[in-house]
Order: structure tokens, then C-alpha cells, then sequence
RNA sequence: GUGGGUGUAGCUCAGCUGGUAGAGCGCCGCGUUGUGGUCGCGGAUGUCGCGGGUUCAAGUCCCGUCACUCACCCCA
């Protein structure tokens, strides 16, 4: 016996049985209204170079700065974990030419993405997300199916208490001469070092602290959305009205910011009250300068990222199970070597008709295997034993109310599956 | 990354002012002959996160460390 004990890496969460059923439930349930929209799947690489993130997240971000995992390869390549999916998508979408056929290209992944942040709860180090994007049409309604797709996932799960948060951060018209005039209005508060530095860094990002302090200063802050340019208003509007048309519920939310630069004009959040300080379940936005910061033409794209740990956490906080707990549908059980025989054959013909079926594995008890039946979560049981292989019959039971049935061994397969696929006998 | 809290069986936790560990749930078995969910009875399982220190003696005190967690920060 080894004395060494081995644990998890930090900050990375584990699903197993039952929960994993829900995490794959919502993971389905979040990406399911992109694939009814056009969307099709990309697969991309888990890690890319790293100044393929330095350039298209933003050297000032604390997603770049401080937070990347990045090692040297083998062959001395400076390498990093991916901590998001619209640089390295639109990266796969400049090399592979995907920008040169019709537009917009819409596209939805997902996987793992990776940040050394201090873990919490519903903060990883390695999370998981739904990423869907639309590339190269600057449509305000395009904008808007983004936002009520994202809406759509979250409500298919049967979440009700999330907030979705909207504003609009401007353009690289209206954007800088906006940023000069909140630099000088926070100029002239009252803040200490590390804010004054974010301030520098990233005027934007001061307006959301949480310190009442810092917020009560704040009040009279110039805000984007009375400084956008006429484009953006107009674009602004239509988003607005869209979202209006498609029974959208949305706030909006003008200091709302997001820790990556490359996002403008259209940005939203979905916010969990029920999360404490990782509330954010959720959020995208456009990045319509993203594409030719890192080498490519010039196409505008808008597109968001779902959390699926998150998520999860907010399923659980509305006491949501979202998942299939059940093991299988169909429990055999046999009693003896011959019957035993018999019935992993059966198993295996109704998996192939797509019935989930366990067999009663260990040669147990009739009593513990019956046990085995009911927490299986089956609907049905099946008793064989020599007395019924004598008469060429299995005992088929319905395990909510206890019924019996001898059922000719010829008939059982398809007695099963009729039986799980709803056919009443 | 900064500051606080916690860390005892698979899970949720109890262990007062230091004297070599408990409950509930779960798990396994039994309640005679081939049948689960309820009930009754019985049973197994702990490097008391890890390492050091103080002490005759530490789950209980001290230091360190790791993990989780709360807030900040950040964001999914």
C-alpha cells in the first residue's frame, strides 16, 4: 500500500454520478439553441501561442497579465492554456479561410478554458463553457439572436432568477474621446493606489467596484451610453428593439463592464443572484475590431460565452435537477450460471435497440440484486432463474407497482422494448 | 494576488476547559424456502487534511503547509 495520497490539482471541479447527469444536461441544453439557428461546431486546440492571446485579449487585461497558464514546449514554443474561445476561434477562422465564403459565420464550441485565479466556489481554474459566435455581419438583429439564443439556453433549463444586463461600450469612433473624459472625472476623486492604477490601466473598469465608498464618488461618472456616436445610438436602438420584439427581458446596465478589450458596442452579462460574487452565469458581446487585430480582414463578430459550472451552481440554487439520474431503464437479474448466460445475451440485443439495460453483475443475492433494481433508478426488473428457464419464461417486473409477468423467453426482447418505449402491453 | 473562516467515517456533522473517537444518512448482512422501495436487528469503514512543536498525554494548544470556503479583485 502506497502512503503517498494524491489530490486533485487546485481549483478544478470534478463530476461524477448523479451530478454529472446535469452538467451534460445543461451543456446540451445551453449550446441546443445555437444548433437550431445555423450554427455549426468547431472543434479548436486547447492551448495556443501565447502571443496569440496577448495580442487579441489585451496586454492590460488581468485575463493576460495575470492569470494565463503558460509554459514553454518542448521545442521552447511559449505555449498557453486557452482562457477563452473567441481569440482562438477567430484565429482557426483567419487560417482557415472560413471569413472567405458567405457571411455571417456562425459557429459554436465548447470545452474547458483555463485562468490561475484564486479558486472559489464557482471559481475555477478550469471551467467549462458553451461559446457561440457570429462573424462578419454588423446587423443590430444579429445581435439580438445572439443575446436571445444565450436567453433561451438558460431558460430551457427552467432557470427563472437570472438577470440579463445590456449596454452598449461604444466603438473605436466613440470609445476614446469617451475614455478621456471619464479619465479626467476619476482624476479628480478621491482613490487609493490600486484603483488610481486601474484607472490608468483601464478607466471603464472603475465604474463597477463594488465599495460603496468608491461608488457613492461615482455618481455623477460621464456613462458610454450618453456619449455613443451616431452609428452606435442608431445600432444601439435596433439591438433594443429586437430584443423588445422577441419577448427578451433585459436591464440596462450602462456601468456593466468586461475584463477582455476587444469587446464594443453590444455587450450583455447574465448575473445569478443566488451565486454571491461569481454571479456572472454567462456573457459576449461584439469585438469588431478582434479580426484584424490578430492579422485578418477587417469583419465585425459578436458572440458569447455560457458557464456551465455555473450554471450548474445555479440550477442547484433554484433546486433545479436538470438531468437523467436514472442508471438504466431495464434490470436483469439471473440466478445461476445458466440463466446468467442468457440474460447478458438479452442485454446486449436491447442495447442494441437502444434500451439502457444493467445486468445484476456479482452472482448476488436474489434479495440484494433486487436491491441493486431499485436503485438503479429502472423501471423494470427481470427475474430468470432455473424454474423459469424450465418453463421457458422470464418474470417481468414493473418496479412502481410491483406487477409480475411471466413472459415467454421469445418474446423478451421486444416485450422490453415495447415496454420502454412507452408501447402500454 | 490581498484579507478572513473552515478542514473529524463515502456524505452532513457532534466531540466542553488536552487523557489514544461518536451520531444520522449511506454501505454490507440478517428477518428460513426465488423479489426491491418501508420497518426491525446486526456489522464494516477513520493516517481526526498534511508536517513539525509544546506536553507524561493532542482531534483538542502553537507554528508551518495544503485544500476548501467568504469578501475584495476578476470573470464563466
Amino acid at each position: 500500500m502506497s502512503e503517498l495520497r494524491f489530490q486533485a490539482p487546485k481549483g478544478v471541479p470534478e463530476y461524477f454520478p448523479p451530478l454529472s447527469a446535469d452538467f451534460l444536461t445543461i451543456r446540451e441544453s445551453l449550446s441546443g439553441p445555437a444548433r437550431l439557428a445555423g450554427y455549426g461546431y468547431i472543434e479548436l486546440p486547447v492551448f495556443e501561442d501565447t502571443s496569440l492571446y496577448v495580442r487579441g485579449v489585451g496586454e492590460s487585461t488581468d485575463v493576460v497579465s495575470k492569470e494565463m497558464y503558460t509554459f514553454l514546449d518542448r521545442g521552447g514554443r511559449s505555449i498557453t492554456l486557452r482562457p477563452e474561445f473567441t481569440v482562438g476561434l477567430m484565429r482557426a477562422v483567419v487560417q482557415h479561410g472560413l471569413d472567405r465564403g458567405q457571411l455571417p459565420i456562425k459557429l459554436w464550441t465548447a470545452g474547458a478554458a483555463f485562468r490561475a485565479e484564486r479558486p472559489q466556489h464557482g471559481r475555477y481554474r478550469q471551467l467549462q463553457q458553451v461559446n457561440v459566435e457570429a462573424i462578419g455581419t454588423d446587423d443590430p438583429a444579429l445581435d439580438a439572436e445572439i443575446v436571445a439564443l444565450a436567453d433561451e439556453g438558460f431558460r430551457s433549463l427552467g432557470l427563472t432568477r437570472y438577470e440579463l444586463q445590456l449596454t452598449s461600450l461604444g466603438c473605436a469612433q466613440c470609445r476614446p474621446p469617451y475614455r478621456e473624459l471619464l479619465l479626467a472625472y476619476l482624476g479628480g476623486l478621491d482613490l487609493d493606489d490600486s484603483t488610481r492604477e486601474r484607472a490608468q490601466l483601464n478607466p471603464l473598469r472603475v465604474l463597477d467596484d463594488k465599495r460603496p465608498e468608491v461608488q457613492a464618488q461615482l455618481a455623477g461618472a460621464p456613462l458610454m451610453v450618453n456619449h455613443l456616436c451616431a452609428s452606435c445610438g442608431v445600432h444601439y436602438d435596433a439591438v433594443r428593439q429586437h430584443l423588445g420584439d422577441l419577448g427578451v427581458q433585459f436591464v440596462e446596465n450602462p456601468r456593466m463592464v468586461r475584463g477582455l478589450d476587444y469587446y464594443t458596442r453590444t455587450t450583455f452579462e447574465f448575473v445569478h443572484p443566488l451565486l454571491g460574487a461569481q454571479s456572472g452565469i454567462g456573457g459576449g458581446g461584439r469585438y469588431d475590431g478582434l479580426m484584424a487585430d490578430i492579422g485578418g480582414q477587417d469583419l465585425s463578430g459578436i458572440g458569447f460565452g455560457l458557464g456551465v459550472d455555473r450554471t450548474l451552481l445555479a440550477c442547484e440554487a433554484e433546486g433545479l435537477t436538470v438531468g437523467d439520474h436514472s442508471q438504466c431503464d431495464v434490470w436483469l437479474v439471473p440466478i445461476g450460471a445458466d440463466a446468467k448466460r442468457h440474460l447478458v445475451v438479452v442485454a446486449s440485443q436491447l442495447r442494441a435497440a437502444a434500451v439502457r439495460v444493467d445486468v445484476a453483475y456479482g452472482d448476488r443475492s436474489l434479495k440484494g440484486a433486487m436491491k441493486g433494481a431499485d436503485r438503479s433508478g429502472a423501471s423494470l426488473a427481470v427475474v430468470l432463474g432455473n424454474r423459469d428457464l424450465a418453463d421457458e419464461t422470464a418474470q417481468v417486473k414493473n418496479l412502481s407497482t410491483g406487477d409480475q409477468l411471466a413472459v415467454p423467453l421469445g418474446d423478451l426482447v421486444t416485450h422490453l422494448v415495447d415496454r420502454t418505449k412507452g408501447i402500454s402491453t
